[in-house]
Parts: C-alpha cells; sequence; structure tokens
DNA sequence: CATAGCAATATTGGATCCAATATACAATAA
DNA sequence: TTATTGTATATTGGATCCAATATTGCTATG
C-alpha cells in the first residue's frame, strides 16, 4: 500500500514528552545550573500528574543531565570545569576515531547534507540554533560510521556540555572559528583524506575545549546560562 | 562525637534497589535477552508496588539494559553480534586511553590492589564472581586517572556485553588467556610503562572480541545467559 | 476447517491519595 | 539576644485506583 503510515504503537507517552522537554531545556540553558526541578511544578506546565514527570526525572539522572537527593528532589547538575573538561577530552577521542571510520563510507548523499549544515551553522545568527545546526553537521560525516554506540555515547556527551559551548560561541570568536574548522573537516572528508578528517576533528574539539576554559577562568564568567 | 554513623539521607529508596538487582540480574544472564519483564511480577518479588519498578525500567532503558514499547512492557535488550562487536570497539579505544592517562599517577595502593584483584580473579572458579572480578582489576589501574567520565561511560559498555563475555570465557579457554594477559597488563602498569600498558589493554579486549565472535559463529551458540 | 469478529483477560500508562521526610518559622528557654 | 525545640507547610516516595491498549480465546460464519 503507499500511504504514508505512522507507528501508532510509538506514539510518544507523557513521560518521554516531558523527558525530551525537560532535556531540551537544560541542554539550551533555559533552566539553569542547579535550579531545582519541582515534580509538581512540572506536571501542571504539562497538565498532567507527577508519575511521569518522576519518570522522565528518573531518566535524566540515568543520563546524568540532573541529581536526585532523596526527599530532596532534583536539580539541573551541576558541570565543573575539571568534569567539562575531561567530557571535551571524551568527544575528541570518540569523535576522531569515528570520523575516521565513516570517511571511506561517506555517501554523496552525507556529504550533501553536511555540506548543507555547514552553511546553515555559517548564516545562522540565532545562538540557541547553533547547538542543532553544529550537530547536524558533524553528525552528517559520522552516521556513515554505522557506529551507533559511538554516537550515542557522543550525543549524550554533548548534551552535557552544550549550553557551556554556546556561551564560549557567543562570547569569543567561536562561531568564526568553527565555521573555518568546519569547512576543513568538510574538505578532508570530501577528499577522502580519512587521517586529516579525524586529526581536524580532534584539533576541533580541543581548541574548543582551551577556548571554553580560558572564558570559564577569566572572573565574572563563572555561570553559563 | 565518637559515634558510628550513617548517612541516613542517602538510604536506598526503593527504586534503586529494584534498579540495582535488575540491572545485576541482567548483567549476569540470570535473565535472559528478550526476557519480558512484567511489572506485576517484579514488584511482587520485591513486595513493593509497581511505581518504583517503573522508575527502575526507566533507568535501565535510559541505560540501554531494556527495550521498552508502549503498552507492551519492557524485555531484556537484545544485543546483536555487530552491536557487541562495536562495543569492545568502544573499550578498547577508552579503556586504553584511560590505562594510559593512570599509569603515571598510579599509587601504590592502586597498585597493591590491582595484584589482589589479579589473584582472586586467577584463582575464582566460579564465573559469576569473574565479571566483578574482573572489573575489580581493571578499575585499580584505572581509577587514579581521574576520569570518571570515562569510568562510567566503560562501566555502562561493560554492563552491556558481561553475559557474552561470561559465556565466552566459560566456553572457551578465555580464563587463562585473560589471566596471562591482565599479569602483563598488571606487571607494565608496576613498570610504570604507559604505552606498553594501554597497548596490551587495547590487545586484551580486541581478543576477546575476537573470540567471542568465532564463538558466537560457531553454530548453536547464538544466545548468552 | 479456516478466518473474521467479538468478548474476556492481562498489562501498561497515568491520576489520585497517603505516608515519610525536609524545610521554614514561631515559640521558648538560657 | 541566641540557640533550641516544636509546629506548620512543602515536597517527595510509594500505594491504590482507573483508563487505555494489547492479547487471548471463543464463536459464528463462510
Amino acid at each position: 500500500m503507499k500511504i504514508r503510515t505512522v507507528d501508532i504503537s510509538s506514539t510518544a507517552s507523557a513521560s518521554s514528552i516531558v523527558f525530551a522537554s525537560l532535556r531540551q531545556a537544560i541542554i539550551e540553558g533555559e533552566l539553569e545550573d542547579g535550579a531545582p526541578l519541582r515534580q509538581d511544578a512540572i506536571a501542571a506546565l504539562f497538565n498532567t500528574s507527577r508519575i511521569p514527570v518522576r519518570e522522565a526525572l528518573s531518566r535524566l539522572e540515568q543520563q546524568g543531565l540532573v541529581e536526585t537527593r532523596r526527599y530532596r528532589g532534583a536539580v539541573v547538575a551541576r558541570l565543573s570545569a575539571k568534569e567539562a573538561a575531561e567530557i571535551f577530552d571524551f568527544r575528541s577521542l570518540l569523535e576522531s576515531e569515528v570520523i575516521a571510520t565513516a570517511v571511506p563510507r561517506l555517501s554523496a548523499a552525507s556529504l550533501l547534507e553536511a555540506r548543507r549544515q555547514y552553511e546553515a551553522f555559517r548564516d545562522s545568527k540565532d545562538p540557541y540554533e547553533w547547538g542543532e545546526l553544529n550537530r547536524g553537521f558533524h553528525y552528517a560525516l559520522y552516521r556513515d560510521s554505522g557506529l551507533d554506540y559511538h554516537l550515542r555515547a557522543i550525543d549524550n556527551a554533548l548534551d552535557r556540555v552544550e549550553r557551556y559551548l554556546r556561551t564560549q560561541l557567543i562570547a569569543t570568536d567561536g562561531h568564526d572559528r568553527a565555521n573555518r574548522e568546519h569547512l576543513q573537516i568538510l574538505t578532508a572528508c570530501e577528499q577522502g583524506d580519512a587521517p586529516r578528517a579525524a586529526h581536524l576533528t580532534r584539533r576541533h574539539i580541543d581548541d574548543a575545549k582551551d577556548t571554553l576554559l580560558e572564558f570559564l577562568d577569566r572572573p565574572g564568567s563563572a555561570s553559563a546560562g
């Protein structure tokens, strides 16, 4: 049959909607570091009960985005400079490996998609779009690796640091630099040069880390949001 | 005051107990691949209601140990040979990096602990102890790296494949080989040779992967349990 | 005999209610 | 005044109940 179908059995449950929304809000910095997450308040926002909220909070805690203390509720997970640095190192290691695996398998469609995302990121003036566009660019270059487990780990790691990444992009010349580096990576991929793509990716992330840490060390820039 | 105290505020909640128990059962293969996890049944086992069970299942799903389909319940997550192979590659990459970071910082206490765990693993005849002892050995050599985020990722990865690792250790000469390799790694660490420790760790995991995949390819050994 | 339709049952998702604990604040005593 | 105790309120953890959906098994019909 030629009908556009939807798998109704996988319709979003209340808890998955709350989960996705809270995750988004945390990643974007809408909810600040350490902000309390009151079950009642959240349930009211979504016009639901506390049960799905609690399941969402459980999942977020498992992912490291919130911290819970018994009978005291959940707060948005804080991130020390040390942890942030470690997560950048983690990404650097994984993403360079993943792109090296992907390059020899890159389809024309993925390369095209990567270029599209590169341009969209380059042309966007809205910092709140940058996170998604940045992911879109890199993901287009990673997906043909077939390394789904690695990709999930990378996603989770990005979730933890994306807020800080954005503040750094806003407060420094990070956006311009990211664009230049993206273009270099894209070119290496188009040329099928896997080692170079891996090297550039590693440097791309390491540079972002250094810039962020410098920025965080500057007095009066302790928080992200 | 000289009183032995307990931090009551961090007492385990029902949901965390259920989570830990289910995780353990899945990791050890007590609950087989694809086995349904009925909320009622589990709640009855722990003499509690379904609410904490559902939170535990949410967390397990987030960690990838169970899969849920709406209104159809949760099952223990299956793992294809391809996914298993990828997870071994993931561990190989991370663990070699972590041990290389740890070696220059290894304390005498950690080295001693590693040797203790090495001997315990070597002398144990109970396959159900092997997982914990194996982790204990490696963790002793990793912990001084200070790379907590990496260590959590490694733990989660091990959680996914530990069942299969055990079946492989049981069905082949894996236990003996693991012992030999552990001793080599331990020696390299004691000598402060970080590159060699990293190399041996990488090979240790890659070898385990190859052995497991060969074993899984053998007809009549499709499942782990 | 095979199959569509339907009813009965099982199971999950979510709402509401109750108990346990933490927090804020007033009352009290030194 | 200041520290301490008791109390009221807020909030979480868990139990029970109800609604939505899936599954199973029976019945009727060709």
